[in-house]
DNA sequence: CTCCTGTGCTACAAATAACGTAGCACTACG
DNA sequence: CGTAGTGCTACGTTATTTGTAGCACAGGAG
């Protein structure tokens, strides 16, 4: 599953051809992992394999695709000797997703 | 899976061991096409079939799946004759998500 | 230099989830 | 009755995820 070339090969990133952006970003975060991935760098960078204790133990394979299509996506950044870490624009994501940790809460105490 | 307690198999969402209400909602919506039938009903109630429509026509298969895990959250109901529809919870989920859409938009015009 | 450890990353087989087609039971309308 | 709509499921095929093992490389002791 090496990918050197964009997200032109396995999957298109369903709903992309409709034009919407937030096709795109649903199908990229809809990936098993990706948004957990994305959420345990939020305080700051980790090394690959602490962000794989950080997720449960996840596969280094799945891991290493997600952080692929995230650094594609301009939200990750790998820096020698720092780890991962999210770009300002993947910062900017996390902070939209704000609104969703207080909702999280509310809905934990439904029914 | 050698291990015992430490993962959750993917299945156990609504568990929520972790006790963070964030991770078990992550998992959730980190499964393929949740957000997008989410989406979907953002703008009022669609029958099963046009919602398998609008998901690019999804297979019934995982629709349904998707349905039952999201009604068994709590954030989906279906009413009779009125097809799925979010619940007031649900509205909620979507409603933390327009920050995201703002964000899709810039997103889209990275470099 | 050699051993040890940690990094990012990959191979590969097995398990799992998603896909796509077809079809079920039920209801309503003609 | 016949047709068409609903929600939903069975099942074989395909794609993805998983778990284990291991690679090449870099730094730090010994």
């Amino acid at each position: 599953m090496s990918k050197p070339a964009a997200r032109t090969k396995q999957r298109a990133v369903r709903g992309s051809r409709t034009g919407r952006p937030i096709m795109a970003l649903l199908d990229l975060l809809g990936r098993r992992w990706t948004l957990r991935i994305a959420w345990e760098l939020r305080n700051g960078p980790l090394t690959s394999r602490a962000l794989r204790t950080a997720c449960d133990d996840a596969s280094p394979t799945v891991v290493q695709a997600r952080l692929s299509e995230l650094r594609e996506a301009g939200l990750v950044e790998l820096l020698d000797g720092d780890g991962y870490h999210l770009t300002p624009l993947g910062r900017e994501l996390m902070e939209s997703f704000l609104p969703l940790h207080h909702f999280a809460e509310r809905w934990s105490r439904r029914s």
